[in-house]
RNA sequence: CGGGGUGUAGCGCAGUCUGGCAGCGCACUUGCUUUGGGAGCAAGGGGUCGUGAGUUCAAAUCUCACCGCCCCGACCA
């Protein structure tokens, strides 16, 4: 197999796709639009996965599981619901030899089971709030499928929550996604956007929706993660009502929100460099690798007992790996572990045996650094947090440098079109200009961004007046 | 569904125009030498040339039909 990597500055996409297939992530499956995720990747989203549920849980919620089988009937009780997947659902008409009198559809998303399981489990106020999070696989017949950012099926997390009012809901949705922002910014050093959805934007059946949104290396943005404020539209549609604390009777107010692989794509598409994926310290199950480098086997065996009490060193704090493979040689080791996306190597040859020191070597710049054999232990955790903070300041400093503040719409489509990135422009509100300029130049609004100040201006698109400026970028 | 490609060893490809022994690189196996940035040499294994039909003494190559995959669009809470 040829191991070297395009540069991806010639071609982004393919760039990442060659990646992935190469450090092992993924493969493409014998089934249209779908994909294998193999050890490596399973790995990344385990890592995603048991900190995303600590977070979760921290804040009170439970997980649960939900079936994969959705009578179509459910899908059709909420309006927006149905418009909004219909299309993109998988359905099956088949079970024991026989045609189904209703068909089941595989859930693209679990709303209307959850629904209406809780329209049993919820009758009074003391029933609420609900916080219930599951880990699953869904199903969204997509046209075109790209590896981790795309596919007709993937693994996600998905909350749902039922509360009192609408105020709780939406302190609920809002709570979750600053745990996103947080996730993604803090471990996966992956900075974002935050903000509200427009209304065309939104996903089917919500009030409102709340994204996070990071921007790749080639310029595009990414939306990484969604929590959605439903008010009553499911409650109703499933008739969940409960007792009030006053005696009276009210629908419910519900939530729902979630993250899937594709965080996988992000932080590829965020990291990598032309050697390889880049794996934040803090999500990495292996930080830390070894290489003993030797020639004579006086050297190796003086070298290896020299990185087993290395190692010994180590093993108490971090996941260390001796990579003692006889059948490689140490500059194979280094391109494949750059590849894996390890963040610090540690090289032991004779020469540091003899100066009782070992060489460090760092992921995310190259940079070497000599240590002393007794200093190790105390410089791997600062280099590690090191290039945690480094990973992510480097992205937000290039996130910034892409946002352009743009006032007329020439300039607009010259952004668009020459840099990429995103681009803070005012807005009328009416979905025809937004509408227009998805056609005209393929950017849409990503977000109307939290905290924004508010300034006058007039539309990038008709010229009405504006009060505010929204974030417009090509997404994935 | 529209436009453009492509299908030959596990992977990447040449060979097709002009029909004549099934090739190359990487990977794999064995041996020796190597080992501080993807080692060298030698030997070896591995093929329904996408499928079906046709033309021909002879088809990976020419003709017809079908199928798959990739890229660009349309779709994508």
């Amino acid at each position: 197999m040829e191991n070297r990597i395009t540069p991806k500055e010639e071609n982004f996409s393919q760039w990442y796709i060659d990646l992935v297939l190469k450090a092992k992530l993924a493969d493409y499956a014998p089934v249209k639009g779908c994909m294998v995720i193999r050890p490596n990747g399973y790995l990344l989203w385990e890592n995603i996965q048991k900190n995303l549920d600590r977070m979760f849980k921290e804040s009170g919620h439970l997980n649960a599981y939900f079936p994969l089988l959705i009578p179509e009937s459910f899908i059709q009780k909420e309006t927006e619901h149905m418009e909004g997947f219909s299309p993109e659902c998988a359905v099956v008409t088949y079970g024991g030899g026989k045609k189904l009198k209703e068909p089941l559809v595989i859930r693209p998303t679990s709303e209307t089971m959850i629904w209406s399981m809780y329209r049993r489990w919820i009758t009074s106020y003391r029933d609420l709030p609900l916080l219930i999070n599951q880990w699953c696989n869904i199903v969204r017949w997509e046209l075109r499928p790209r590896l981790f950012l795309r596919t007709s099926e993937f693994l996600w997390q998905e909350g749902h929550t039922a509360h009192e009012t609408y105020e709780e809901a939406e302190k609920e949705a809002l709570k979750i996604l600053g745990i996103y922002r947080k996730f993604v910014e803090e471990y996966m050093a992956i900075p974002v956007y935050e903000g509200r959805k427009s209304e065309s934007e939104r996903f089917a059946g919500a009030l409102q929706t709340y994204t996070i949104e990071a921007l790749m290396q080639d310029g595009r943005a990414l939306q990484a993660g969604t929590s959605h404020n439903l008010g009553q539209n499911f409650a109703r549609a499933f008739n969940v009502k409960f007792t009030t604390r006053d005696g009276g009777e009210d629908y419910v107010w519900a939530t729902s929100w979630g993250v899937s692989t594709r965080l996988i794509g992000a932080l590829i598409m965020t990291h990598a460099d032309n050697k390889g994926i880049v794996i934040p310290p803090k999500l990495a199950s292996l930080p830390v690798v070894i290489i003993p480098i030797y020639y004579s086997s006086e050297e190796r065996s003086r070298v290896l007992s020299y990185t087993q009490s290395l190692y010994s060193n180590l093993k108490e704090n971090f996941n260390v790996k001796i990579d003692d493979r006889e059948e490689y040689r140490p500059s194979y080791k280094f391109n494949e572990w750059e590849l894996q996306g390890i963040p610090l190597r540690i090289e032991v040859g004779p020469k540091d045996v003899e100066k009782k020191e070992v060489i460090l070597v760092r992921r995310d710049t190259g940079e070497k650094i000599s240590v002393s054999f007794n200093e190790v232990s105390l410089q791997v955790p600062t280099l590690l947090n090191e290039i945690q903070k480094n990973l992510f300041e480097k992205a937000k400093k290039f996130k910034e440098e892409r946002t352009f503040k743009v006032d007329n719409f020439e300039d607009f489509q010259k952004v668009v079109e020459d840099k990429g990135g995103f681009i803070y422009a005012h807005w009328c509100g009416s979905p025809e200009c937004e509408a227009k300029i998805k056609s005209l130049t393929k950017a849409t609004i990503r977000c109307i961004p939290f905290r924004n100040e508010k300034e006058e201006g007039k539309c990038i698109y008709c010229g009405e007046e504006s009060s505010q400026r929204v974030l417009f970028a090509r997404a994935y």
